[in-house]
DNA sequence: CATGAATGAGGTTTCATTCAT
DNA sequence: TATGAATGAAACCTCATTCAT
């Protein structure tokens, strides 16, 4: 691929992500291109149509996710500080309103794709291995699954104009740090029904549920 | 009005807003009709226009977390049963998914609304008292405000289509136990910035800043 | 269905029979719509897609057709008139240029619709008969099959604007003329292969091809 | 021109004749790039736009045209083989359906081209020539002109993919061979109005009408 | 008054043509 | 020179809103 084209392919994707998280899967596609600052022939050119887009995009942040979630593991210095750490990169990655476009569960047009299930699945297990980490050290509650993790994680994130004006980074901050402290192993309430595991999430979960299962 | 046009109403009202938090604030004007078991003909007589009937949809879900507010408040023996009780009831509520419909914030055309205002103003005034409450009986962190508890609540409720299958009533459950729990006292770690106050969510909130803010 | 849809409905169907063998199965339905006097919301109100547009008109052709291999059939003296009356009142329907929209052969939406197969299976049966009789009264060369007589017809009628200018009367008849000499009984040539029957030609065929066959 | 830019432009011909006949005057440019074999680019630099290749694809086709009728007029013995000859070849080159493409009565971008008028004139010509003398021989009925033979064979001659799977071959011959029996003279009927001329079909005939005429 | 038909503006997608590599 | 990327006009189709029945 030239290398024009290429570089047009990632604004695009990026302009693409962007706009999914501030106004929605239906943002036009003419607005898509132009915040890319190309033509739509072009945008048609590379994504034929907008599942296409949905579904690269998706691929991408899905990538990003694991890539988080891997260096999270590799470079903190224990599962506690991981589990911190990957919950505010994907806070600042605005997750939770591109779940529409990402998740397979709610994106019917991303059921089966190979590359996103497997990112996905690298996600969980990497987060998996975190939540069982922690857990062994005593930071983490005993009584919850990465499925809860996950779930916590992905409604806390937002995307900055869903946010009173002035409080774009503090209240992410602040709600994230408040879900950490809800997580922590001192003096739980008691939950009801069992953790909520990664295969619960569905699709690109492992098959085989992590003994953090029921 | 007559009886069955008052019928009517309500049922295109109930429709809008199960559709609205089903699948968002710009579901075709026929599909709600539809829903209500009603021509267009008739739903565009009783609202104009699709603003006519966000206003009055978001009227609806605001006057009713008005009543779950006030109600948690007098009937619960003290304030963090009161503040559970209307976490709870909000999720029940779907709140989080109907924000883009219901939230002046984010939706101009319920700006300067009287009525929203109002039943939005007397939400955050009982909120705030629970929140002043329940931080002097001891139960809740005193770092927190109005703010901060609305939030978390407006994000962890969502519509049962976004959860995995076979957790819609757990999941919610849940969460938003998990996040009670980040809300209690005991032993939190220090939140960046200050509260969070009902002011800052904007447009309904009182003028005048409670003296949760700092 | 109200009378006024009614008729917009019918309008809409001849404005695209005569457009689509003027200008082909493609022509725009913005024009189709005005010709019809209709906007294009009507168009698509009752024809969701361009292939309904297609499909609707194709039955509504082929019932035609299959009225004219009756009515001949019923009320000419012989099979031969009868067959010629048919192939004259075939090309003034203008067969030939909506073949590409009527002919499931050739546009694959048409494929497995009940109501056009059974049109066509009439017409093909009642042409079986009149050129099984038509040869049995020694009018009709022995040596051809429905299939053969089909062909000829849908081949030699065309729309007008294909004709030059003056002859648009005179030429199709002049054609139909010539071809019905070439199939008349009178010392003909000895043709390649064996006779083509209303079998051979696909869909909306008998399944069991005539004695004509083979 | 170089040997291979040559060698290109003969590709682009071949193929855009082909994908015109198989899917009519309108495929897509890119088609008929990628079954040459090049890149748009390549076919825009040797015909500017849609109009030069229709023109050069219709020059090529009505010079084979005119090459055939010549041929068949040198290297037949009698000039009702002659035309028996012409008619297959025609039909083996696929004219009917070419006709949108190379007509100047239906192709308006081709009016007035030296080339292809004179190449038209040729063949009219000999057409003229060849229907007059076997007229004369007593072979082709006297009230058929040039016109006739002419759209007759137009009309018959079709693109294998209009034809039902496994009469390609079969049917374009049967149906030749039928029109030519009726084009024979022995006991024809009637025909409507007068002979059909050469110049009755416009643009590229001879501005005299042929004494075939009346 | 209820209904559902008609309208046309706006978003989606295709493709002829131009142009950078 | 050959290629295929970029462009934007035009066609397709949806749906908010109006209006006849």
């Amino acid at each position: 691929m030239r290398a024009d084209a290429l570089r047009n392919r990632d604004r695009i994707i990026a302009a693409a992500r962007d706009l999914f998280a501030e106004r929605g899967a239906e943002v036009p596609m003419e607005e898509i291109a132009r915040r890319a600052g190309v033509g739509v022939g072009t945008l048609y050119r590379r994504f034929p149509d907008r599942t296409a887009l949905h579904r690269d995009v998706a691929r991408h942040v899905a990538g990003q996710m694991r890539d988080v979630a891997v260096s999270a593991t590799e470079e903190e210095p224990d599962a506690w500080s991981a589990l911190r750490r990957f919950a505010e990169r994907s806070c600042a990655m605005h997750i939770g309103p591109l779940k529409p476009v990402i998740d397979p569960e709610r994106n019917a047009a991303l059921r089966g794709d190979a590359e996103l299930e497997e990112a996905e699945r690298a996600t969980f297990a990497a987060v998996t291995c975190l939540v069982e980490r922690a857990q062994a050290e005593g930071a983490l509650r005993p009584d919850v699954g990465t499925g809860d993790v996950i779930m916590l994680i992905g409604r806390l994130t937002c995307s900055p104009d869903e946010l009173p004006p002035g409080l774009e980074d503090l209240a992410p901050a602040r709600l994230v740090s408040i879900m950490l402290d809800g997580l922590r192993a001192a003096d739980p309430t008691v939950l009801p029904g069992a953790p909520i595991t990664a295969a619960d999430l569905g699709a690109g979960a492992p098959t085989r549920p992590s003994s953090a299962g029921t």
